[in-house]
DNA sequence: GCCAACGTTGGC
DNA sequence: GCCAACGTTGGC
């Protein structure tokens, strides 16, 4: 089992929202290298839920892969800010997963505290400049942030 | 709201 | 195939 680290901004798709929903396609990525990741994934893989563009960004949660390699249906509807007119119907450019909730961490790990624990290496998303939305996380270190995430 | 980082697009 | 222009992400 794999562990990742997936990103949405809270005002567009939080934590609460996955509890409330239990399931959701991860739709609109559109960025070649975090779809690669997705298509990647295997059923029963765990997925940190970090919320970006908000305050404090940070770890808030933890999902699970529950459904692989579906097509992303907004690539095909037009009326869909995800529209993507150049993928073709009979080979479709994007593909994603189904999540499900797991947990919500009582307070969450900030990016100032992932800044402290660790390296730009270990962990992607502490990258200056990070832009990729969805990350592998080495098994060492996904144990690393449970242990933190239940510290907290 | 600003702006650094960086992926994508399109002219040549 | 290069690279300038442009758009988006996301921290601050």
């Amino acid at each position: 089992m794999a562990y990742w680290l997936m990103k949405s901004e809270p005002d567009v798709y939080s934590i609460d929202d996955l509890k409330r929903d239990r399931t959701e396609i991860w739709d609109g990525v559109r960025n070649y290298q975090a779809r690669n990741f997705l298509t990647s994934m295997a059923l029963g893989d765990k997925a940190f839920f970090y919320h970006s563009n908000t305050k404090p960004p940070g770890i808030v949660g933890l999902m699970e892969i529950v459904e692989t390699n579906m097509v992303d249906p907004t690539q095909f509807d037009k009326s869909s800010k995800y529209y993507d007119p150049k993928s073709p119907a009979d080979n479709p450019r994007w593909h994603t997963v189904t999540v499900g909730y797991v947990e919500t961490f009582e307070e969450g790990i900030t990016l100032d505290q992932l800044k402290e624990a660790f390296t730009p290496d270990e962990l992607w998303v502490v990258r200056r400049g990070n832009r990729l939305s969805i990350m592998p996380v080495a098994d060492a270190i996904a144990e690393k942030l449970l242990t933190m995430a239940k510290k907290t």
